[in-house]
DNA sequence: CTTGAAGTTGACTAATTAGTAAACAATCAG
DNA sequence: CTGATTGTTTACTAATTAGTCAACTTCAAG
């Protein structure tokens, strides 16, 4: 039925890479199309609006490439804590390689864009909470796991789960601004003090 | 000497609300005259662009807003954990007032402007980065003294404080892209807990 | 009261931008 | 093959935007 096209999703590929890399609000719908190899006009066939772009984008991010990795890091087939300094020590790592193919730290897109569009945005907004919410949920469950089999100590599971993710956020939004993966190398350990457990040997 | 003026004044203010209100990126120009009520000539007389204005703006709201402040939660004639603990209240409190007048939770303009522009703008990043040192300071001061007066357990204040700042900033990233002063709120008990000191009793 | 420094204004240009529309091209079911 | 559906392209408009400039105003020092 019809032509069949690839198009759409190097938009959204593009979009959230040139988001990512810049920031929504300096991002043109024609940098977009120019990225993707895309004229405006199959733009507009796609897609009403730059927001709804920047919405899918997200959320096709989310759903190609985080949760599959999610799942996996906190799998319940790994020791809670283990699945909580797992993470911390992959986050790095992936800050890493973002460093060496941009050439700058650039953190987390969803509490970058996140961020930048809360006030302006409603439908972004929504979107990155949801995805923000989710991700939250992983700490949350590992941290109860934690706490049934005793290797985390008692108190509202949600409460520290949001303390950890709101430790990862700011240290990713420091290291994007100082463009110093320092903030985020030194995450495990801290982490692994806050839950009274023995820091992870550093991989080399 | 010629005529005088305020000018300078009300586009520095006018500029640090609208950016904090909605993003750097967002903000013309334009926009700032018409808030601060002078025309686009004298803007240019008084600034080379949107980004050296945003520079002088940030260390303009530090100067005479922020570090008198700062100075005064962090005074040494304070008990030092009480001084960490009085800064993440206060930081609640003034979200709450924030919220009331302009209808949102804001955050922190510092962070979110270095955030948002750090790889596109590097005279903007270097004055968030520069700032956001100065405030990490605080904490590192006060750790350092804590220490020294055994309420704050040993090791690296540095790391220590980083870890604090990166906590407030994450809270302060999440409570405005949720739109929730929830997470601000739970701070000061979340803080007293990692410090492993009495939660403060709560002001009504 | 003159002069020059400090600040203001409005009108302008050139470039960029979002968004539209209508003609065109490919694909596949029948 | 045909025609409906899906996607592509080009050329366009209208609006917004950054940035410039020369004429103008205010003020105070001498």
């Amino acid at each position: 039925m019809g032509r069949k096209s690839d198009a759409k999703e190097r938009l959204l590929d593009a979009a959230l890479d040139l988001i990512w890399e810049r920031s929504y609000g300096v991002v043109t719908i024609d940098a977009i199309c120019e990225k993707a190899g895309v004229k405006k006009g199959s733009f507009y066939y796609f897609f009403e609006s730059k927001s709804a772009l920047a919405v899918e984008a997200l959320e096709a991010d989310w759903h190609d490439r985080g949760q599959a990795k999610w799942d996996e890091m906190f799998s319940a087939s790994v020791a809670p804590v283990e699945r909580i300094l797992t993470f911390f020590t992959n986050a790095y790592e992936a800050q890493v390689r973002v460093k060496q193919e941009h050439g700058q730290v650039l953190g987390c897109p969803c509490f970058s864009v996140g961020s930048e569009t809360s006030t302006q945005d409603e439908a972004i907004r929504l979107k990155a909470q949801e995805i923000l919410q989710r991700q939250i949920r992983y700490f949350e469950s590992a941290i109860r796991d934690g706490q049934a089999d005793g290797s985390i100590k008692a108190g509202d599971p949600s409460g520290k789960a949001k303390c950890l993710f709101a430790l990862f956020e700011g240290s990713l939004g420091q290291a994007r601004i100082q463009n110093d993966l320092e903030f985020l190398r030194v995450l495990p350990g801290t982490v692994a003090d806050l839950l009274g457990v023995a820091r992870p040997e550093v991989v080399v």
